[in-house]
DNA sequence: CATTTTTGTTAATGTAAGGTTAAAAGACGA
DNA sequence: TCGTCTTTTAACCTTACATTAACAAAAATG
């Protein structure tokens, strides 16, 4: 039934608990990359396709929510649990912003941490089937690439998008002709949900309005109180 | 913005520590019912739709787990958050067996606990994919998309419909040619039943009457006192 | 039949959401 | 540190919505 074996990034500068925990969860199945540092893990997280990340917050060099703001760069999706030191509330708060989706203080029990990872891992997996691999879109006329950020008219001079444009744009097209809901957006790409964060969007609104006025088939419609719809025209 | 305010069944014996964390959750701008047991918590459980259920452990009569399966089996989606003493590191084993979302070991971090309800209230609105079917209706010559809050005449320009002319004609159309009872509408629209709220319904039929009018054999009858009834005649 | 209750309908009002532009604040590389 | 690009915040305006009031018409009540 199971393809392959779940890869896991664990990034933890103590060698020795680094190492116990490797192994750990390698006799639980899952296959496991071990970088010493950020920097180190950011190198491997870009050859890789990864499961989960696990990150230590405290690192030399490169701390995990450095990291973890590089990773989500690449990726908008792929699991992130942190390892942070016992009371340290801030941290907890400041993984969450940065989109984590799961913490342990330290020292922790590895059972617990286990239900977790499998906990992450099957939930992710029934998310939409990863929307993650679409970066090519066609929207009327134009042809918008968000892997390297940019809009064509009629295969013309390419306009670049900022990463906010950029994201907001492609969740629009992945929705083409349907309900975008302003929520989906806000958590999304803004990971927060609250009146400035929505009048950032509307202002991001208006600026993909501008940028897609070329091609009068294409429009974004509002549906008020829940979101926004791109629609073509034929 | 507010489409609507996130929904909360809080089950915990404890009425000092429960009514605190109502209110703090309410302050933050959740809708909290608080149940003081598990039984209480069941039975409100089944009275409502809720987003997110925090569960304490350990009650009398009927304890967090127990419960939870019985909210399992109403309800597969519903996020449970469990509250468990700490150091009590079977029940968190235990919770994630119920199908848990995540625990707190108590006592917690207010805040931490709000980041943990976003997250979590997020996660579950990313995960519901649209299925069409239960939203698109057909009434007579008219086609209601009650997701995109249109209507459309003979396949022609689609008419906008507000929020509360949407669901209440949605509601019609799901009891087309059978009597929607006013008590039901007000209750799951309005969220109230008095005076003005049935006024205001009145107000909205009277609105839908207009835009179904092109079709004359489409039309909303009332029951004295009961309420209304879609109807299509043939 | 007179009276009360419920419903039909239109219009007025107040509030919230969205559209848009510009200025302020951050972020980031040179 | 400066300049540039990006994002947020502010401001102002428009539109969309829901509620309430007001008055008329049916329906029930007794």
């Amino acid at each position: 039934m199971e393809e392959h074996k779940k890869r896991i990034l664990l990034v933890e500068d103590d060698p020795n608990f680094g190492t116990v925990l490797k192994d750990y969860l390698m006799m639980n199945d899952y296959e496991v990359t071990h970088a010493k540092n950020g920097m180190e893990g950011f190198e491997k997280f870009k050859k890789d396709d990864f499961d989960l990340c696990i990150l230590d917050v405290m690192m030399p060099y490169k701390d995990g929510f450095t990291l973890a703001k590089e990773i989500r760069e690449k990726n908008t999706d792929v699991p992130i649990i942190f390892l942070t030191a016992k009371t340290m509330k801030e941290d907890v708060l400041k993984g969450y912003k940065v989109g984590a989706d799961d913490y342990l203080n330290k020292p922790f029990d590895s059972e617990v941490l286990l239900m977790k990872i499998k906990a992450i891992i099957q939930r992710k997996a029934t998310e939409t089937i990863s929307d993650s691999k679409q970066f090519e879109f066609k929207i009327g006329r134009f042809d918008l690439n968000s892997k390297l950020r940019f809009l064509k008219f009629d295969g013309g001079d390419p306009v670049k998008l900022s990463p906010k444009e950029n994201e907001l744009l492609r969740l629009l097209a992945l929705h083409e002709n349907d309900l975008m809901p302003r929520e989906l957006a806000l958590t999304k790409i803004w990971r927060d949900d609250n009146y400035f964060t929505s009048r950032s969007m509307d202002v991001y609104i208006a600026k993909l309005r501008k940028y897609l006025k070329p091609d009068d088939k294409v429009e974004i419609l509002n549906i008020h109180g829940e979101g926004f719809r791109l629609v073509v025209n034929s």
